[in-house]
DNA sequence: TTCCAGGGGTAGA
DNA sequence: TCTACCCATGGA
């Protein structure tokens, strides 16, 4: 099959900072996504809703103050105009464009040291296009190592994820259609997600029943503690999960108290002494509707490339 | 072998 | 609201 090149641009309002945001956390090395470190590159693969499937590969130019995201879409056939539209937005969603960041530089910069670098363009996690995806990596995240969530992600990808023809060794996160379409044995038989099985098959379940219609948590009239009770009410998520996700859904008012939370906090900010999660998460306080980004940027100083 | 990870559900107080 | 106990899986 003839693949096609089609290029797109996005041109966010700095300050932006494309390869700060793509890595900004684990998410950028979770399949569909393919990070290129030395060209700071990011490919994905996406399914379009009438099922063609392209692979876009995206780069950051211009300047933070000035920034352009380029997309270079492989695609089979022609890429409509209404195609255009949904993966512009679609990598917008990814890296957050629309998303106003400015009380959270200002009180970067009262903070002033090392927090007013995140005023050039940081702040951004890297989100997927969809909330499905995002819930149900979040589920991989828990009660498991790094390496399980990887591994656990590449397993449903590689299952039931869409190939792309240019390579189809290179497929898209999978629907939830494709999952609920087989019996929750031979689900749980294919990828090996342990006990979390249960809880992403029965949240596809749902999903494509019509009993749950994920565009209701976007909607930014209900509050952060309400959305965080319809978040608890998605089997398997927790504290730690509804936290994150709230994160995803661009409200950061919300700490995730995981293990590597309360490892970092303790050696930071309580040598010698064991904080009960209240008092670790008092250390954040002053951050208001911002502590989620002041603890990952506390922390993720110290990442390195395994992310 | 045992322990436990970027936790969460459930039952019983 | 808080606590014990259980939950698959695989790395350490």
């Amino acid at each position: 099959m003839k693949i096609h090149t089609t290029h797109l641009t996005i041109h966010p309002q700095g300050p932006f900072h494309f390869a700060a945001t793509a890595y900004s956390h684990g998410w950028v090395v979770l399949l569909p996504n393919r990070w290129d470190a030395q060209k700071q590159i990011l490919q994905r693969i996406e399914r379009l809703p009438d099922g063609k499937v392209v692979r876009l590969t995206v780069r950051g130019t211009g300047t933070v103050a000035q920034p352009e995201i380029h997309i270079a879409v492989e695609h089979p056939g022609t890429l409509s105009a209404g195609e255009q539209k949904i993966l512009l937005d679609l990598v917008g969603h990814m890296f957050r464009v629309d998303e106003a960041f400015h009380d959270f530089y200002e009180l970067c910069r009262r903070k002033g040291g090392r927090w007013e670098k995140l005023g050039q363009g940081l702040g951004r996690l890297l989100r997927s296009p969809g909330l499905f995806e995002d819930i149900v990596k979040t589920l991989c995240t828990t009660n498991i190592q790094w390496g399980g969530t990887k591994r656990m992600v590449e397993g449903l990808v590689e299952a039931y994820g869409d190939s792309f023809a240019g390579d189809p060794t290179h497929k898209a996160f999978p629907t939830a259609e494709a999952i609920a379409a087989v019996p929750l044995e031979d689900f749980s038989a294919t990828v090996r997600l342990g006990y979390r099985a249960e809880y992403v098959y029965t949240l596809a379940r749902r999903i494509v029943d019509g009993e749950l219609d994920l565009r209701s948590f976007w909607d930014r009239a209900i509050t952060t503690p309400e959305m965080k009770k319809r978040l608890l009410a998605v089997k398997g998520v927790g504290n730690y999960a509804a936290a994150t996700l709230l994160m995803l859904l661009g409200r950061h008012d919300e700490l995730a108290v995981d293990s590597v939370f309360r490892q970092f906090v303790a050696k930071k900010y309580f040598p010698n002494t064991q904080p009960s999660d209240a008092e670790a998460q008092q250390i954040y306080t002053d951050w208001g509707e911002w502590k989620y980004l002041a603890y990952w940027f506390d922390v993720w100083e110290g990442f390195d490339e395994e992310v």
